[in-house]
RNA sequence: GGGGUCGUCGUCUAGCUUGGUCAAGGAUACCAGCCUGGGGCGCUGGCGGUCCUGGGUUCAAAUCCCAGCGACCCCA
């Protein structure tokens, strides 16, 4: 029933356990594929409803295009194409006859779009194009499946957006970064490292990219989001043309930007302990169950009395809240059942309680146990949310502190990278040559270059020329 | 990319080294009934298995051999 390995021993057996034994996910009869259960797909739900409320706050709308992309389609844009090719899934058979062209599962729905995009563009007046899809993706991986971290389908969001000048769309790109940022820290309570990725990192077919690092507990990073400046590479091969207040033929410039449910991973790695599942309250589909501890038959009824009314209290102060009535397990099992979920405040209901007109608490993270007069209810609990969710963010916070380390050599660099793992701050030349060889000798790559250009400290780690940057490299996910 | 481990009721597992006593044993879950209840309670009875798939060796295969499929772990 409960997990049979430590968190610090073993991580992705407990990561596994975690999320199988607490109905997160399943394995699909499908190589590569995964089932999100009802408890992980209600925490996407959640993430759906914060940022989609984000981002139409700010001019996007939500719009569906189709799964399937011509060939010819993808193979616009060289780069794009080259990038993507590789773990493209194909349609090639439509009932028992082959296609006259091959359809591409989207890996990403760039040049679908785009080639629409050129349709619906004329004037400045129709700029700036704002848009978003939820949807699924396909990229056919052939390393082994992570649940929510590396699958062959994933669900996701892409925001597609077309604007007049290169600076509207560099706009673009930082809003949606700091939109992504929040949503990971004030909500996943995941800290993050943001800036731009190097040449060798970007997305394929991007003028640059910008991303989130977050760092998990195993010292490896992980990419929590991007948002891409795509410069005119795509408006000028799938000629997204508009007329200027200048009366001239401009190309657009464009961003794309995603997100998708590895967060999810994330959140399950960086909070989880040994008893299963730690949810940020935000982002919790429970807040808050109850569990009754009946004692003898009469008890029992104004337990679950007192129960059921405290329940009614919650969900009209719009707790997310549970009353875990079953009859069949005993008040020790649901407290292991409810931690390996998640479930941020228990609350338990039994005689003393019942005579002292009180409720106890017991938070998830700390196991601590508090009472509270039933009056004092709703108010302890609204502040013990904040303070779980305050809690979680600044232990990851600190965590992520911790694991960046400053380097002035690459003996050093290889050290740290192996004993300890982690962001490696260190100061590089801005080759990409550079950049290959430490990828293929220690396996780290750079992560971000941050925008806040930071002070020079040394040469290049690598070759020793005079460097260019200070960027953080890590091993990743 | 390289190396390794594993696949037996829903789940975890015993059996495999040394083929036969296994028409596969246990635990857990599930179902019925009791008993309980502030940290995975207990008792009684019941249900449940193409031993991953295919081929081979053999009088005889869960067990040995080959291939495939799948999962997991470690290293770069």
């Amino acid at each position: 029933m409960g997990i049979t390995v430590k968190k610090e021993n073993n991580l992705s057996e407990w990561f596994t356990q975690v999320i199988v034994k607490s109905g997160f996910a399943d394995y699909a009869p499908i190589k590569g594929c995964m089932i999100f259960r009802e408890h992980s797909y209600a925490v996407w739900e959640k993430i759906q409803e914060i940022f989609n409320k984000k981002i139409k706050a700010t001019g996007h709308r939500n719009v569906y295009f189709p799964m399937f992309i011509p060939e010819s389609f993808l193979k616009r844009e060289a780069e794009h194409f080259s990038g993507f090719v590789p773990e493209v899934a194909w349609v090639t058979m439509g009932g028992d006859r082959a296609l006259e062209e091959k359809l591409a599962i989207r890996p990403t729905s760039e040049t679908i779009m785009y080639a629409t995009f050129a349709k619906w563009i004329r004037s400045w007046r129709d700029l700036p194009v704002k848009l978003n899809q939820w949807c699924n993706i396909v990229r056919w991986d052939t390393k082994g499946t992570k649940l929510f971290l590396r699958t062959r389908e994933f669900l996701w969001q892409e925001g597609h957006t077309a604007h007049a000048t290169k600076e509207e769309a560099d706009k673009e790109v930082m809003e949606i970064l700091n939109e992504y940022k929040d949503l990971m820290e004030n909500y996943l309570a995941i800290p993050v490292l943001v800036g731009k990725k190097s040449e060798s990192e970007k997305f394929p077919g991007a003028l640059y990219t910008s991303a989130l690092e977050a760092i998990m507990p195993d010292g490896k990073a992980l990419q929590m989001g991007t948002s891409h400046n795509l410069g005119q590479n795509f408006s000028k091969v799938f000629d997204i043309k508009f007329i200027g207040e200048d009366e001239k033929e401009h190309y657009v410039w464009q961003t794309s930007w995603g997100i998708t449910t590895r967060m999810i991973g994330a959140v399950v790695m960086v909070h989880g302990d040994d008893k299963g599942l730690i949810l940020p309250p935000k982002i919790a589909p429970i807040q808050v169950v109850i569990v009754p501890i009946p004692y003898k038959e009469i008890d029992s009824e104004q337990i679950l009395a007192k129960s059921r009314e405290v329940y009614e209290t919650l969900r009209k102060n719009s707790i997310r809240v549970v009353l875990d009535d079953r009859s069949e397990y005993t008040p020790g099992w649901k407290f292991n059942d409810w931690e390996l979920k998640g479930v941020p405040i228990r609350i338990e209901i039994g005689p003393r309680d019942l005579k002292q007109g009180q409720v106890t608490l017991a938070r998830r993270d700390t196991f601590k146990k508090t009472v509270v007069k039933e009056k004092d209810l709703v108010n302890s609990l609204t502040k013990l949310l904040d303070d779980i969710q305050r809690n979680l963010l600044e232990k990851a916070r600190k965590f992520l502190e911790n694991n960046i380390t400053t380097v002035t050599t690459y003996k050093e660099f290889k050290k740290i990278l192996k004993e300890k793992g982690g962001f490696l701050r260190a100061c590089w030349c801005g080759s990409s040559e550079c950049e290959r060889n430490v990828k293929e000798e220690t396996s780290a790559t750079i992560r971000i270059v941050p925008f806040k250009r930071e002070k020079i400290f040394t040469n290049c780690i690598y070759c020793g020329k005079k460097a260019k940057e200070v960027v953080y490299f890590a091993r990743s996910y």
